[in-house]
DNA sequence: TATTTATTGGAACATCGTTCCAGACATGTC
DNA sequence: GACATGTCTGGAACGATGTTCCAATAAATA
């Protein structure tokens, strides 16, 4: 089709998947807002027209970029192990990129029709049927947990968008939900009972853990369908 | 503090409220793209400026409109029935809430810190209480829902995305999702079996249902923590 | 009435995504 | 080796956006 496979006619010259690997650079260390075309042309030592001669446009862009990371989440991990513990990995997996890419949270939760996410349902779907789900529940099922991971992504990407850059990030965290559950604390007792009761425990709970008693939550109500 | 009550000094001034209001009017029927402060100034026959002095930032402006919103969802509803049904009904409201606004979806999915999200997590922390779920796994169980939430509200606001301005949204989505069933179908059937199976389903599913689906999935989860 | 304060309207600014185009480069043809 | 052709590059220019700034105005106060 489009896609000629091309050698390279220049030295050194520009590829879709060297701006790709640039723009994640910039995103993992100066963040979402960071990578404009201009600071981009300027990494790459070339100018925006020469830019939008291999990528479409901005979206294109960050389609690219987050598929070139969810694409390395091994899909296919732990061979041997129930699927409960396929999926498990392949959620932690999903997890550990947004932990490392927290803009790949943003950018699925905005457009969950990329290829991106289709690996995932990919992934997920298999299990779920390896799980004797009945065929008429199965999709439920992964959308579920699909929108479930999604969620998830949504608020870490939120997180980031937070975070000054270059700083400790595991420090800003605690300081930050710190400041939330303060604030949480001084609500009216009548009308945030729930909340107030959860800022005692909002700064020390671990995400990674409580991701996964979601998943495990979830997995739970799923032996109630077989 | 700095809210002071204040009559109003001029007949039709210019309030926080009524510029919420004109901004969900746009965001409702033009679209998240379409609010910008010339068209929310222009709406109001006013200039940018005056805007400025009543919101601090787009942000700001967006997190009241999407209270606004919120805010209206029945928090307490349907007291005499059992709380799974309180749940249910809270989810539905949200459900329906992104229905009428889709750009809701957008926000609260962004920027989960912000107020509105806090009502809905009050809301399900009640009933979760209800159910008798230990309190060391509350905030988990509720985070799963909530997440599960706030994954479909982005899912939800990614469609209005793609939706053309006035046009009749039940058969745009019909004739969207078959054009994605059907590239789905043409994928290689070895590496995307699932995915080729959704397919057949997928222009046919209801949302509200699966979502419902999704609900009592995660409810049926939470049977084993009693 | 005179003065102060609250509020308005719109011009101006910096920055963004995107388009446009003149030129540089590599390759196929004589 | 010279020329022509299509591919790729660099940067200027365009339109739109969020935001700031400030002179002008209306209400409140003295």
């Amino acid at each position: 089709m489009t896609t000629k496979i091309r050698t390279e006619r220049r030295a050194g010259a520009l590829s879709k998947t060297r701006i790709v690997e640039a723009a994640i650079e910039i995103l993992d260390n100066e963040g979402e807002d960071a990578l404009t075309f201009r600071a981009l042309a300027a990494r790459l030592a070339t100018g925006s027209g020469a830019i939008y001669w291999h990528i479409a446009d901005k979206n294109d862009l960050l389609a690219a970029a987050t598929d070139h990371v969810i694409a390395r989440i091994a899909m296919d991990a732990a061979k041997g192990s129930t699927p409960q513990d396929v999926i498990r990995a392949l959620a932690l997996g999903v997890f550990d990129a947004l932990h490392a890419h927290p803009w790949v949270g943003g950018q699925i939760s905005r457009n969950p029709w990329q290829y991106a996410v289709l690996r995932i349902l990919e992934g997920v779907g298999r299990q779920v049927q390896a799980l004797g789900v009945p065929e008429h529940a199965q999709f439920n099922t992964v959308s579920a947990i699909l929108s479930f991971i999604l969620g998830l992504a949504g608020q870490y990407a939120a997180g980031a968008r937070l975070l000054p850059r270059h700083t400790d990030r595991a420090a800003f965290r605690k300081a930050f939900l710190g400041t939330v559950a303060a604030k949480w604390a001084q609500l009216d007792p009548a009308e945030h009972s729930f909340v107030r009761q959860v800022a005692k425990v909002l700064p020390e709970h671990d995400d990674r853990e409580q991701f996964l008693a979601g998943i495990d939550l979830i997995l739970a109500g799923l032996e109630s369908l077989r």
